[in-house]
RNA sequence: GCCAACGUAGCUCAGCCGGCAGAGCAGCCGCUUCGUAAGCGGCGGGUCGCGAGUUCAAUUCUCGCCGUUGGCUCCA
């Protein structure tokens, strides 16, 4: 069972984004010492910035019970519980009041005290009055974590507030910049994270030393969303969604239909070669497979509800593995054909909750590039990093660089609930996956507690346009469900084993890895990728025919070009086909026609005239051949 | 699912306090035959997301639903 679902959150200050990325080409990046962000200029800026929001905000209401306000990468947000709903208009009185606060420079001072004296401070803050409590009984820190020590209780003040804080902050509210903060918008928030409890209005901000970094991130801001794969997949006609087809099930314009072509002729060609045989399966089946799988009914609130024919339930598949299963234990097996990788792209269907979906990267209807391997553990690591191998490989060809490899492991307080109950395997396959990419030299973090619950897994973190974190592929050891299926192979000394099982996904599903190329490449695809790889523009419609037939004549070599007979000028038609981002543009006048030639512009704006046709053609075949990146 | 905002022509958007809707682009039809990012003119196109309610009158106000977006939760 994949998941790819991923982690739809945005990194903050506990797990800075930037210091975490790793680059394949920079796997010994240790030597450089990053700073910690908690010890930064920034990190103090924000955190006085969230103490001044919060003035702000208890002196607009009095009655304001306000919680927690960390930095985060790029500002800080504060939680609080108001009387009513924030406006925008709101909004804008906060960030004024700010200003005015910022401009009296007014000290930070911090003060160590009891229990018993911050319960007196905050005697009408019940938030605060919970966090004292857990600062003292449980060594808890302000998200409800354990801490490894007892901290000692602080509070700072400026102006007329408060705050229990262990900071730091800066000096005075004169280290500020009135108009280097920015309020972004307001949210739903659950405090500390837990859809139990009350639902409390959390205002995000950004914050910079200066105003020009201010209006640098804002511009950044725009340019992440002019890649945004919802506004370029509908620009470009990739994909989109309708109401009445449903939420969360994109249809694929012809545009789309090619690149989810190419993707998977990509990984045929690869799987092909690294050993693994298509299978096809069904997109639904009997209730009694997710029994016997154990999903259900555990699994049931993400599947598709059950449709019932002549009294026997069926489910839409909302994964291939079991069905997977089924065809490795059809017959029995011998340790001689280990390891056995049964590929399939196949199409899930997964009831993901409506406010979790996010174009592309959250759907509910998805094909994964999913395979899985059974394997001996002798044969283990080496197919594990076979997995990882082709992950790196795919990387590479799409020049993706920044992304992070995440060991996900189990949280010893899920066993039996979230996991597995049995912590020595888990501590046993974490081991061999840990030393498997140690032994490969791959660089990746740990984190606990975000394992399958079958076991341990790499997860390959990446960030979307608008700085959202998925998991874009996965890579994954099962210990669980082959003895669940009673999946075995016969070892050469005759015994029966129970093989592992890898699960994997190195190029995602269509849905997500399309989503995160649209934004990856900003729609400029390389050739082989491109929808629509050239683009012939006739200069006057006397030259109509000879767009014709370059264009019959490219398609013969299978390159992907359109002849423009439209009555536009060719500036108007140079124009579309680089709002299309199509790679090739071939011009064609009374020269060229002359010449049997074309005059090539790429969408770089580069621009090559006189070229023979044959040449042209070579070019364009060599470029798709090889996946290269060059135009 | 929860909190909030939004939903006007294919797309991007305008439409102040209620008086039966407008632009640019796209499309179609002409004219133009042009050398590397928008030639000119004309025409067509909207149950203002859907359903109720208030009102003499609702795109505009209220409620419900659907969808999208920003977060939260979830991601087994």
């Amino acid at each position: 069972m994949l998941d790819l679902g991923g982690t739809a959150k945005k990194s903050d200050a506990l797990a800075p984004v930037v210091e975490s990325v790793c680059h394949f080409k920079e796997a010994s990046m240790s030597d450089q010492p990053v700073e910690r962000y908690e010890e930064s200029e920034l990190y103090r800026i924000r955190h006085s910035c969230a103490h001044v929001m919060a003035q702000a905000v208890v002196e607009m209401f009095p009655e304001a019970k306000y919680t927690i306000g960390p930095p985060i990468e790029n500002g800080f947000y504060y939680d609080f519980d108001l009387p009513r709903t924030l406006t925008p208009e709101d909004l804008q009185a906060i960030e004024k009041r700010m200003r005015q606060i910022i401009a009296g420079k007014h000290a930070f001072i911090k003060k160590v005290v009891s229990a018993e004296e911050a319960r007196l401070i905050f005697k009408d803050q019940p938030y605060k009055l919970e966090l004292i409590d857990g600062l003292e009984k449980g060594s808890l820190d302000e998200y409800g974590n354990p801490l490894e020590s007892k901290p000692d209780i602080s509070i700072y003040q400026h102006d007329k507030f408060t705050d229990l804080c262990r900071g730091p902050h800066v000096e005075h509210t004169g280290q500020l910049r009135p108009d280097a903060v920015k309020l972004m918008n307001v949210a739903g928030a659950y405090w500390r994270g837990d859809e139990h409890n009350k639902m409390l209005q959390r205002i995000y901000a950004t914050a910079w030393k200066n105003k020009p970094d201010l209006e640098r991130y804002l511009q950044q801001l725009e340019e992440a969303k002019k890649r945004d794969h919802r506004k370029l997949g509908k620009d470009l006609e990739i994909f989109f969604f309708d109401d009445e087809v449903g939420p969360g099930l994109p249809l694929w314009q012809p545009n789309g239909g090619i690149m989810i072509e190419e993707l998977e002729r990509l990984a045929k060609e690869v799987e092909d070669k690294a050993g693994y045989f298509r299978v096809r399966t069904p997109n639904l089946c009997k209730e009694d497979l997710f029994l016997h799988s154990g999903h259900l009914p555990y699994y049931a609130e993400s599947m598709y509800p059950p449709m019932e024919m002549e009294g026997v339930k069926y489910y839409v598949k909302p994964m291939n593995c079991p069905m997977h299963h089924k065809i490795f234990g059809s017959r029995p097996r011998s340790y001689r054909e280990l390891p056995v990788r049964l590929a399939e792209y196949g199409t899930c269907y997964r009831y993901e909750k409506s406010g979790e979906l996010f174009g592309l990267m959250r759907v509910r209807s998805m094909q994964m590039n999913d395979a899985h391997i059974y394997t001996s553990e002798e044969l283990f690591e080496q197919e594990f990093m076979g997995v990882v191998a082709l992950y790196r490989q795919y990387f590479d060809l799409f020049g993706i660089e920044k992304f992070v490899m995440r060991l996900s492991l189990h949280g010893k307080e899920g066993l039996g609930k979230k996991y597995i109950d049995n912590e020595r395997l888990w501590i046993k396959t974490e081991d061999m996956v840990r030393s498997a990419m140690k032994n490969g030299g791959v660089p990746f973090v740990e984190a606990a507690n975000e394992a399958a619950f079958y076991g341990p897994k790499i997860d390959v973190q990446i960030w979307s346009a608008i700085g959202r974190e998925f998991t874009l592929a996965t890579n994954q050891v099962d210990f669980a469900q082959p003895a669940r299926f009673n999946l075995s192979y016969v070892s050469k000394e005759g015994s029966e084993e129970t093989p592992l099982c890898i699960h994997r996904a190195p190029l995602s599903t269509h849905e997500r890895m399309i989503g995160f190329l649209i934004e990856h490449y900003a729609g400029s695809f390389p050739v082989w990728l491109a929808p629509e790889q050239v683009r012939i523009i006739p200069i006057t419609d006397g030259h109509h025919e000879y767009a014709l037939r370059l264009e019959k004549q490219l398609r013969q070599a299978g390159v992907r070009a359109s002849a423009d007979l439209g009555a536009e000028r060719m500036n108007a038609k140079i124009r579309q086909a680089q709002l299309m981002k199509t790679p090739y543009m071939l011009v064609v006048g009374d020269q060229e026609v002359a010449n049997e030639a074309v005059s090539l512009r790429c969408r770089d704006g580069s621009r090559q005239d006189g070229m023979p046709v044959g040449e042209f053609a070579a070019r364009v075949q060599e470029r798709i051949k090889s996946r290269s990146s060059q135009l």
